[in-house]
DNA sequence: CCTGAAAATCGCAGTCG
DNA sequence: CGACTGCGATTTTCAGG
């Protein structure tokens, strides 16, 4: 399951987690390797499946989705297909991790107003039980692995 | 705040979140754009902090992170410079979240086995009680916003 | 927003250590 | 086998309409 990479693959994973859109000459540049040597690392680990994907960042509030929240769903039984369904419909949700413990999942859910959450909650709440917590800010966005584990 | 985006904006936004390595002239090609336009879209769009960068989707499991978990923080008072410390120390927090309720803040971390986990959480415990739940699965990997709220 | 040119980059050969 | 060089095709960038 796990790859090995070595000190430069690492080098190349940062920078393109940093920015997705380097050229490969300049990506070669910064890790000291011609562009061929570099093209050639990007292709193993794309193919590796280490790089799922490139992907743009866009800022919600930019865009009109002015609340962030968290949805935590408690889903008794086991029939997760109508979940699974509505997480095709509603493109408000926009991750689903589920987890251990008394929630079954939690769910992170965007929104353009507080009428507008409700009325998602709301959808959420025929599967079973659900508690919300609105995000006030987000000290650290997401980010990607800078480095092997140090601990295993 | 909100930016004014037309029905090109968004589509190209949903393509660069699709695939943020596309080419602007085949960007172009897909919303029907010269490559030009395209790019003078793409600037302003950039420029305006809509799109706030772009990012490779490395995969945790493949370059040694076996476990990903979900951590509630309760933190009392508000010297909040401590956590804001480690976020920039742990490179484990992957995300965090300074949310409404009883738990100020969500984190999200990545570790390589259990034990490693728990050493993560015993360093969050100084600041206060934590829940922390492992992801089993992610129904819904991370997605940006897919157009405009249909409410609000 | 389009056209059209120059500069940079990409992709693919062949070659070396 | 992994990394470097050279060349044609594509892309990026910038001028002007």
């Amino acid at each position: 399951m796990t790859e090995s990479l070595d000190a430069t693959d690492w080098s190349i994973l940062i920078e393109l987690q940093r920015d997705g859109r380097l050229a490969l000459t300049e990506l070669g540049r910064r890790v000291s390797l011609s562009a061929s040597a570099t093209t050639e690392r990007v292709r193993r680990l794309e193919e590796a499946g280490v790089i799922t994907g490139y992907r743009a960042d866009v800022d919600l509030s930019k865009v009109g989705f002015a609340v962030l929240a968290v949805v935590r769903l408690k889903y008794p039984g086991n029939r997760h297909e109508p979940l699974h369904h509505l997480l095709g419909e509603r493109a408000e949700i926009l991750e689903c991790l589920r987890i251990t413990g008394d929630d079954c999942y939690t769910l992170k859910v965007a929104a353009a107003s507080m009428p507008h959450l409700e009325s998602i909650v709301n959808e959420l709440s025929q599967f079973g039980g659900t508690t919300t917590n609105v995000v006030y800010s987000q000290p650290l966005r997401f980010r990607g692995p800078q480095g092997p584990p140090r601990m295993g």
